[in-house]
DNA sequence: CTTGACAGCTAATCGCAATTAGCTTATAAT
DNA sequence: ATTATAAGCTAATTGCGATTAGCTGTCAAG
């Protein structure tokens, strides 16, 4: 019934592990239960599957992404939720930030399949920067900025907290999605980062 | 005349730009300027010419390594040399490691090769892990401990030093990876950074 | 009932890309 | 000089993989 869905999920899978040019349609028609020719019926081309993972991308990002606060509009008045932060709740937004980046299936595969196709096209290296380092640093840089004015933390240059704070953060995510048995070591290793960034931050001494 | 070793170069190239799959034998025999079926005279089949770059790599990394002291081998007597480092050393070692990963020819196409094909074969992501992962990290880590002994810097957790010192220069490497054009953006952020984590952590204050 | 559009199938087609065959030339060793 | 080998070329060959043609069954609308 909703075979047309089906499509876009089994071939996003496919390409987020080998990478377009390493899949086949008859593959992905496999993977969804039909034979390849059938897939014509939904879609006019590979390439039109992939323009359409592309397109349900794009739109499923801006939800997301203001669901989890990165996306940096509004950072300033969602700060002030955070004005009494303590290490706690920096542990807490970074592991949970970490994993839900980790295990969501949908942002793993379409981080992996950006991974995977960046040098290839420039729209598609773009929006990697976008959702994984532009985007994240700038809501980070403002909320930190906020809590240094708060008084909550000392005074440092924010966008290099944001670094400090968010690069770490994605340095232990791609090595967890090529090596998903470190998974425990690697959020071991991110708390011990929160405490210390929180430590050497914070206004406590 | 060394037409075997300027197949493995262009096909580098190539792979790094767009991935295996998506390379044809024509294209690397046309950059090379010989015409495809020459290239079997030299190398028995496609999959072949990707074999000899990954071993040639796998060659040529441990005296890269070495020379660079990313290896982490001998950390502890090279640690020495760093007892008296100050800001600008660390300024100057960081951005000489960014540009060193970022400029050279090899480093960087190697890097992308890997980027592209790491899901698709566990050794190649076990090679990503090391080479820009945990060699650093352990070199890092066994000089911060150093300099922390020697009272250079406050005592904290070493292998979280080494974490907020690498996980920003590889992170703003992966974003110049993908958009050339921030490069000086990028290294002015990495010097911020690093200026930043020296005070930080340096006894000053 | 019956018709049309939808979604599937099998069996072509079509093109391309890797590889092989077999010829040619140059050069270096005997 | 002769010959063997290396390294190139053009012209097949081969196989695979995307796409198209055309048939079938289902099922909702009339």
């Amino acid at each position: 019934m909703n075979t047309k869905k089906r499509i876009l999920d089994e071939a996003l899978t496919l390409f987020s592990e080998k990478g377009y040019g390493n899949v086949y349609v008859a593959q992905i028609a496999e993977a969804v239960g039909i034979k390849a020719p059938s897939l014509y019926k939904h879609y006019k081309s590979k390439q039109d599957i992939f323009n359409a993972i592309l397109d349900e991308m794009k739109k499923s990002y801006d939800k997301q992404a203001s669901m989890l606060n990165i996306s940096g509009e509004d950072a300033v008045s969602d700060a002030e939720v955070y004005s009494d932060i303590g290490e706690d709740e920096l542990v807490r937004m970074a592991t949970g930030l970490f994993l839900y980046f980790l295990h969501d299936d949908y942002a793993q595969k379409f981080r992996k399949m950006l991974t995977i196709e960046q040098f290839r096209d420039s729209e598609l290296a773009h929006l990697l920067t976008k959702e994984y380092a532009d985007d994240p640093l700038s809501y980070q840089s403002a909320m930190f900025s906020m809590l240094c004015k708060k008084g909550v933390l000392r005074k440092y240059d924010p966008d290099v907290m944001a670094l400090h704070f968010y690069a770490p953060i994605y340095f232990l995510l791609t090595v967890c999605d090529r090596e998903p048995q470190r998974e425990t070591e690697s959020t071991e290793l991110l708390k011990r980062h929160i405490r210390q960034f929180s430590r050497i931050y914070g206004k406590g001494e």
